[in-house]
DNA sequence: AGTCATGTTGACGA
DNA sequence: CTCGTCAACATGAC
């Protein structure tokens, strides 16, 4: 559920509710939940994996961390964290951080961080990497602050692609090569959102989860890498550790 | 049936 | 203060 392309999607089904007011808030969220009602829907934004419902002074932001999901004009048998009855039908949010932001909510993001936005600044991202030297690229990847929206999957399938070994560091890597990494980053977001929608997102993946290359088939390493020890799959024959 | 995972935060101790 | 480690959250795929 959770990476970047996954929260454009769920913003996409939400949108038919802008514009609408909320009828009724329930769920378990520790929010002020009388405070959403009669509030006019006035927009749906995205922040890499953030999902924010913009409301007149406030927004209300949705984290799905590793397991939530949501349902729209349905529910599901969990425990409900957020639910929003609108005139026209209702969304239902399971197992996600929920929490209100005050004010404008660009006070609050610095849109040029996602990779996915319209403002997504590919320099900016090179130069936070070359800022931090001694940084794994593996762990880089997944900093939110430097590509908002990438997760682990994206992280592994941009490595591969680009044919770099996740433990590289980040001041080893030629400028050329923190050029095709940002690049493929946004790239391959859009690719894991177009293979989403069609249900075909496993079906394309290079190296998340596979055992062999699918260039030279030799078996891929799997390794807990970076500070952040999260799963990465590589090919050493393949991928160049700088 | 048990293990593991597309993620993040906060507590605690060194 | 900063770093590393761990628990917590709680569901679904294999």
């Amino acid at each position: 559920m959770p990476e970047g392309p996954s929260i454009i999607i769920a913003k996409e089904k939400m949108a038919e509710f802008i514009g609408y007011k909320v009828i009724a808030a329930a769920g378990n969220a520790k929010i002020d939940m009388p405070r959403l009602e009669d509030k006019k829907l006035l927009d749906i934004k995205t922040w890499g994996k953030h999902l924010l419902l913009c409301f007149e002074g406030f927004t209300i932001r949705v984290h799905f961390l590793l397991f939530g999901t949501y349902r729209i004009n349905e529910t599901k048998e969990a425990l409900l964290r957020l639910g929003l009855t609108f005139s026209n039908g209702e969304i239902n949010i399971y197992t996600a951080a929920v929490k209100v932001l005050e004010g404008d909510i660009n006070s609050h993001y610095n849109w040029s961080a996602d990779v996915m936005h319209p403002q997504w600044n590919e320099k900016a991202a090179i130069e936070k990497l070359t800022d931090k030297p001694d940084m794994m690229i593996c762990d880089a990847l997944l900093e939110q602050d430097i590509f908002s929206g990438v997760g682990n999957i994206i992280k592994n399938e941009v490595l591969y692609r680009v044919y770099v070994h996740p433990e590289s560091r980040t001041g080893n890597i030629p400028e050329k090569k923190l050029k095709e990494i940002a690049d493929q980053a946004r790239k391959y977001s859009f690719d894991f959102l177009k293979w989403k929608n069609e249900g075909t997102l496993k079906k394309h993946w290079l190296a998340h989860t596979k055992k062999n290359c699918s260039r030279c088939d030799l078996p891929m390493y799997k390794e807990y890498t970076g500070t952040k020890k999260r799963r990465s799959f590589f090919c050493t024959n393949c991928q160049e550790l700088y």
